[in-house]
DNA sequence: ATCGTCATTTTGTTGCATCAAATTTCAAAT
DNA sequence: ATTTGAAATTTGATGCAACAAAATGACGAT
């Protein structure tokens, strides 16, 4: 980036090798951006990308818009229709199925993991969160409510110190993510992933980590009842 | 290829779309031949790759070559030392401790699900790899074990159904892969992982899902203990 | 032997032209 | 209106040159 400031050398002095201080490259950034897209619902599933477009898009040229769609291939996130067609997948039930057995195996690990790591910024940081929620509910601002809710459940996630599982789980999100928001304002009226929230932050200031992981399985199996309920109708609408 | 025989229209009279049938890109074989140099120990901890070494080795161009090192850096299984410094990543204690909860949690998940699920054609040939792993173990031929032993364990996870599943586990593997082909020898003289083999075996021939999964646990759970022990000790080697 | 500086070399990233394969569009036939 | 076949267009993949940044090596000073 030219106008991007000069880089600091990493600072070893800790004894222990820092994150590397690194300007991020086109590609990088056209990950980033693509992965964005998806979870704000931008990029809704069916729908068709190529790398001319998403080059445009972006104001980039071809190799970076390539680099970001082939890793989001690797990762399941968008798939191959054809050998010349990219998409973003439909949300299947069996796909649901599937990322839910894996959200629940993982996400619930970190959940107990978390629990012994968690500081009382954090609880109060989490805390915040709940309330964006609420006040999205309250407003309708469904984007505001997504977003939070992802930040309240990753904040938590990152506190296991497990950074490949974080990494998975943000996949799985991202597998969901398109439909979850094409689906959502059709099951936003109900509250009941509030509660969760509030007996994993229960859970959290008593540092009971299996009351955290239940609490962030029940969360999940919440959400799953409702987005299966929707592919369902929404499966029988089209047939 | 130029030599590919000429594609088949997909056959869409099942009523079901059929699987893509296409030539593989140069960018995915080199991604293949990647992960394959890493399980065999041709790609070993501290290894550093370019973007040219690679590709002068696979007879390709750049643009394959860093398509392959992109992908593996996204997976965890290459990492950058510094913005132009890629290299295979030494297994650390906290590294491979992390790696074996996620493998507990979707291993275990796996097997349980591949219980259900396994044919007596399936038990027949874990019987057979089960063997290679036996012969191998006794004529030291430990490239044998290591490939019948991933094929032992992969039969039975794809029996899950779980394709995303699969493919993450399949990247933890990949990530210990190195660093185990690496120690290897040093411990292949235990036959434990023999006798949790043939419990997994017994539990899927009687369809306990339980048995299965304990039989998979105790598997990891084992190599972890011999694995993060030579860690160990090569840490106090190196201090 | 170690450190700092500077020169040299190597590196990942990017843009872009090209190509064969795939997809889409269009027109004619039914 | 639908189907079919051919033409036109678009596509992903690839090779490669160029570039700025990073890494490496050489050399002198300590």
């Amino acid at each position: 980036m030219d106008d991007a400031p000069k880089k600091k050398r990493p600072d070893l002095s800790a004894g222990e090798i820092a994150p590397i201080d690194r300007h991020e490259s086109l590609g990088e950034r056209a990950y980033t951006s693509l992965k964005d897209s998806l979870v704000r619902g931008a990029l809704r599933p069916g729908m068709k990308l190529t790398v001319r477009s998403v080059a445009q898009a972006l104001q980039v040229s071809t190799t970076p818009a390539r680099d970001a769609i082939t890793r989001l291939i690797g990762e399941g996130v968008l798939v191959n229709l054809g050998p010349k067609t990219v998409v973003v997948p439909e949300l299947t039930l069996a796909a649901l199925d599937e990322i839910t057995e894996i959200r629940l195996a993982l996400e619930g690990l970190a959940a107990e993991q978390a629990a012994a790591k968690v500081t009382p910024e954090d609880i109060q940081e989490l805390e915040r969160l709940q309330e964006r929620i609420n006040r999205g509910l309250d407003e309708a601002r469904y984007t505001d409510v997504l977003d939070a809710n992802k930040d309240f459940h990753f904040l938590i996630y990152r506190r296991s110190g497990m950074s490949r599982l974080v990494a998975i789980v943000e996949s799985m999100w991202l597998q969901i993510g398109p439909a979850f928001n094409d689906l959502y304002p059709e099951f936003a009226q109900s509250r009941t992933g509030v509660s969760n929230h509030l007996f994993a932050l229960r859970g959290l200031q008593d540092g009971d980590a299996a009351a955290v992981r239940a609490a962030i399985e029940n969360d999940i199996r919440s959400g799953y009842r409702r987005l299966s309920s929707l592919i369902i109708s929404r499966q029988e609408g089209v047939e």
